[in-house]
DNA sequence: ATGGTGGCGCGGCCA
């Protein structure tokens, strides 16, 4: 199973890249964030053209979660359960005996911003969500924009984001909270570039001069980690006219 | 250079 993460800052924007990416990549299951639309206005008919079914759970200008996928999803959940919140940051679905989970998390600005605050609850309330479906799927992937660098290998100056929002202290280790339910960074699984990003400010030409964050993260647990052939950026994209900020992340387990 | 760009939607928020 080919699997894909990617943040597309409004999906209404990004459909031609994102159909094109599909067409060249062909994954067995994409998860997309920031799709920025209404469900009534999900371009679900040129998903299924190309041959994939779509979920999604939208809201008007902000947030936003779809997966598109091979084979319908079954047992679809939208939200955090026991956390009740208007913004659309959470779809999940069955594939096959795999539990995936579409996340987008909140961004938390700033340390001393109450977004951050509302980011560390919850993650917190993702952390009890995943605990409890990991007792009835052993197979899970948690995968999207977490808006968090596991450590510093994933920030282009570590200096200069030292303690800063998506490089704070309490977001790694509630993401390695994430990780101790028994979930592995598939990243981090093989031997990979230095400086290898998933996000780069529009700002200050920070793609080309390589200035960028790994935030966009593919989680599986243990059962899958041993089943996991690779896990790569595909830079290409962010290289088109009018991009998304981030670039797509893709996974491939030996399943099925 | 305490800025810069982009999406949404038309002023200001969010990233």
């Amino acid at each position: 199973m080919r699997i894909a993460t990617w943040n597309v800052n409004s999906l209404r924007v990004r459909l031609g890249h994102v159909l094109d990416w599909l067409a060249a990549a062909q994954p067995d299951a994409l998860a997309l964030q920031e799709t920025k639309l209404p469900d009534e206005d999900f371009p679900a008919a040129a998903f299924r053209e190309a041959g994939y079914e779509v979920a999604f759970a939208g809201q008007k200008t902000y947030n936003g979660v779809a997966l598109v996928s091979r084979t319908p999803l079954t047992e679809i959940l939208t939200g955090l359960p026991g956390y009740p919140d208007a913004q659309r940051r959470v779809l999940a679905g069955t594939l096959g005996d795999v539990r995936v989970f579409n996340l987008y998390v909140p961004n938390g600005e700033s340390t001393s911003s109450e977004k951050y605050q509302y980011k560390l609850a919850w993650l917190a309330a993702l952390r009890a969500a995943l605990a409890e479906e990991l007792t009835r799927h052993p197979r899970l992937i948690a995968l999207g924009d977490f808006n968090i660098t596991p450590d510093d290998r994933d920030v282009h100056e570590p200096e200069l984001w030292a303690g800063k929002g998506l490089c704070s202290e309490p977001e790694r280790e509630a993401l390695r909270r994430l990780l101790a339910l028994g979930l592995d960074d598939a990243f981090r699984l093989f031997e990979q570039p230095e400086g290898s990003f998933s996000w780069w400010d529009y700002r200050a030409a920070a793609f080309r001069r390589g200035m960028g964050l790994r935030i966009d993260l593919i989680l599986s647990s243990g059962a899958l980690s041993a089943r996991c052939r690779s896990c790569s950026i595909d830079k290409r994209p962010r290289a088109l006219e009018r991009p998304s900020d981030h670039a797509p992340v893709v996974a491939e387990f030996d399943i099925g």
